[in-house]
DNA sequence: CCAATCTTTAAAAGTGAACG
DNA sequence: CGTTCACTTTTAAAGATTGG
């Protein structure tokens, strides 16, 4: 199809790609991504004239590694990378006969190149992108965090719950139902009939799922609340949690405690998944008569 | 046994690309 | 053309809870 670009396209797309380039790590930087990056600037599909990118990208790629050498070895640094072709280790037919094994073998191969075979036979590979700009983003991210939570307020409280799901796949997994779980599905069947009707009473819900339950000392000056279902609960302290910013950043499952939530869980750190067991201990059934 | 609640990580599977 | 790679997307798991 369509072998060549219009120069005009050439040159804009030439542009791009060198911007792109600029801004990235030849020695990491993928023909792929570039690719990548270019469709994302441009409105239509680039896919028919995909090679023709590619080569463009290739030559762009080429023009901008040389400056890049020559200008490194001006004053620098060890031009380790040199040819970034380097790693590689052509399959030499390791016996891949197990598709299943392809990935396993992938790293195995690795290994094995180290013997003293080194083919470089891929120019181009250039591996990934760290995206460096990755970093930014994610300090953006938080630094944006931090200050929605600050201008929020902790008055947040029940209301905001638009929580921003960051697409994530909770929706789709969640249409993939968990498992098989078989039969017996028990008979949700009537919950239209039952308690639809506006059901005054907010702790219906279908299962006690729901129910309030008191909360403990410690929880209720840590929550500002003396009564919340357990959902809520998780919730509220995750909440307060994200506003100050008590996950320890080198390992976000742990919770490191301030004095209200060490009140709580009585340690300095808590795993994310003991805290509802610690929970539940702070948790007491009301009475009612 | 499953319902809602939260999150993070790790790993798998899947997809597209390139080399020989 | 086929194989392997690198990257991307998806999923599962880990943890507790109550009631039907």
């Amino acid at each position: 199809m369509a072998s060549e670009l219009p120069p005009a396209q050439r040159a804009s797309y030439s542009a791009i790609i060198d911007d792109i380039l600029s801004a990235s790590d030849l020695d990491t930087i993928s023909a792929k991504a570039i690719r990548k990056g270019l469709q994302a600037k441009v409105d239509y599909d680039l896919s028919q004239q995909k090679d023709s990118i590619t080569e463009l990208i290739m030559e762009r790629f080429n023009k901008v590694q040389r400056e890049r050498e020559a200008g490194a070895s001006d004053g620098a640094v060890e031009p380790a990378p040199t040819t970034n072709g380097t790693a590689h280790a052509k399959h030499s037919h390791t016996g891949t006969t197990n598709g299943e094994v392809s990935r396993a073998v992938k790293r195995k191969v690795e290994d094995v190149d180290e013997d003293d075979d080194q083919p470089a036979p891929r120019p181009m590979k250039v591996k990934k992108e760290p995206k460096p700009e990755a970093e930014s983003d994610e300090q953006i991210a938080r630094r944006l965090q931090a200050e929605y939570s600050k201008g929020a307020g902790r008055s947040t409280r029940g209301g905001g719950a638009p929580s921003q799901p960051s697409k994530k796949v909770l929706g789709a997994k969640k249409e993939k139902k968990p498992k098989k779980k078989s039969a017996t599905k028990i008979h949700s069947d009537d919950d239209s009939d039952v308690n639809t009707s506006s059901a005054t009473e907010k702790t219906a819900s279908k299962g006690g799922f729901n129910k309030l339950l008191n909360l403990s000392e410690p929880l209720q000056a840590l929550l500002g609340e003396t009564q919340l279902s357990r959902p809520q609960t998780v919730k509220r302290i995750w909440a307060y949690v994200k506003e100050r910013e008590l996950q320890d950043p080198s390992d976000k499952r742990e919770i490191r405690c301030d004095e209200l939530m060490r009140g709580v869980f009585k340690s300095e750190r808590v795993n994310m998944f003991k805290m509802n067991k610690v929970l539940a201990q702070h948790f007491f059934p009301i009475e009612e008569a």
